[in-house]
DNA sequence: AGTTGTTGTGATTAATCGGGTTACAGCGCT
DNA sequence: AGCGCTGTAACCCGATTAATCACAACAACT
């Protein structure tokens, strides 16, 4: 196992979670010694030692170490369980001020609204896979998925999708076969297929290669669209709702020309 | 309800959660209008038009705002509930990644440990709740706590209280008569008290009032004393284990002057 | 006691970052 | 052409943070 790399992970990690570069780094260090002065310490993390002192009182007032007021004075760091339970509580709290906070706010609107045109474009893996999760549970008819990167099939996906009520059509593809195996696994009830969709995934007008990342196509009135970019792993999306948005329309389109599969529409009208 | 207030709040917040200034404006902002683009969100939130921009890309790569790729640019919140799933998911990988990291490093000690006299001091009252609970669990015989303020009691707390082994003695008191009558109610089966400990209440050797938070002793050989900062609300410890430590030491002299109360000596041997 | 290396605080400098402003090029409209 | 609006980019400056330095207090050892 790489020590250096997972303790420039925790430095970084411990960083984007709000901490100093120098305090990130003499709580790891801490979290090597079982205990240690502010020379050690110092030499350990190459703090300068006369910084050390500041570091370990805002991590001290985090909750994170604790410190023996002898002298010289020693530190240790609380045990890693404590120091990650410590740390969720204070963003789980964080996160329900919140949420307090802007549900009792939510207005000064007067602005026109609705050009049926709208398509909106997210980014974000995570906020990308919420927004399909919400939408494939305000299904009323037809679900159609096509997922093009096996890492998007999580499970909180998966249960969305088993969730659904009976009534719901779910047609789910991918452009492998393996890959339909595996959905198929998953969720026993959606009819699996393979995506006419290859086209999606041939390189882009001339720059590099992108890859599809999933098509979501909800009640024929609401789509998403999602591409990864091949160099970042960044997952960019566009989003429409709407039987007359634009993006639909054209989705109806492809699904009319057989690009997309469709259901056998005598079964039901509309 | 005061919107402005809650508002002020809610940037606040998303700052904590490290947002910048500009980015938690316009988030805020956004909440507030169903869609907008950036001349109207500069004029709600104050924040300079050619700055919406930019803070606009970070939250849309956060997965807290969409765009809607036309001219003019249109933005819009996705809902709070995405939001903050959105955020706690964001967070929770964090602290995950954070936590394999860290386990997976645990050492490079050859240092000498345990003089038996240490003392630990610890700050924040998450941090020492967690303790507070974590000592309680580990408990063999007895656990004597005293709570001081009422705030102290939290669920979290009384759950730890109530989930010990049947063979452990409970005694909990605190400073008055109602806060004992609520311990009882929330964990019956410790006998409570009111405590013996009013003059850690009083002014404290000339300076301004400090409050006594908790006292904790578990099998008489750990001892976690807290008082809370009258003026933030800032809660203190200082934390000392085995039986020969300092602090335990004093403590059980209290015991044995009538200060703390005592279980009877005569049912058990030791 | 005197010497020496360590320890903690505070101030000081240098670099980076974030808030705030301005300049400007592209567009649609009259 | 003239105008206002839109989006990008550059810039300034004050605040924060990384990094050094000076020093007084202290512990340890001779």
């Amino acid at each position: 196992m790489d020590t250096t790399r997972n303790v420039e992970e925790a430095i970084e990690v411990l960083q984007e979670l709000g901490l100093k570069e120098y305090e990130a780094r003499c709580f790891v260090g801490l979290t090597r010694i079982s205990t240690g002065t502010a020379k050690r310490l110092s030499e350990i993390t190459d703090v300068p030692r006369t910084r050390v002192y500041d570091a370990i009182r805002v991590l001290e007032a985090h909750g994170l170490v604790e410190v023996q007021h002898s002298s010289p004075q020693r530190f240790r760091a609380v045990s890693l369980d404590e120091a990650t339970k410590t740390l969720r509580g204070q963003y789980d709290s964080r996160v329900d001020r919140l949420h307090r906070a802007l549900e009792t706010v939510d207005a000064i609107d007067s602005e026109e609204r609705s050009i049926v045109q709208e398509v909106w474009g997210m980014s974000g893996s995570d906020a990308i896979e919420n927004r399909t999760i919400q939408l494939v549970g305000e299904a009323n008819e037809e679900v159609v998925l096509v997922i093009g990167d096996e890492s998007l099939l999580t499970s909180a996906l998966v249960n969305a999708l088993n969730d659904a009520d009976e009534e719901i059509d779910l047609l789910i593809g991918a452009l492998t076969e393996s890959l339909v195996e595996c959905i198929h696994d998953e969720v026993p009830r959606a009819r699996g297929f393979v995506s006419g969709l290859e086209w999606l995934h041939g390189p882009d007008a001339g720059t590099e290669e992108t890859a599809i990342g999933r098509l979501l196509l909800v009640d024929r009135s609401s789509i998403l669209v999602s591409s990864i970019m091949p160099k970042t792993r960044e997952e960019q999306a566009i989003f429409g709702e709407g039987f007359g948005n634009g993006l639909v329309v054209i989705a109806r389109r492809l699904m009319a020309q057989g690009l997309l599969p469709v259901r056998d529409p005598s079964t039901r009208g509309q």
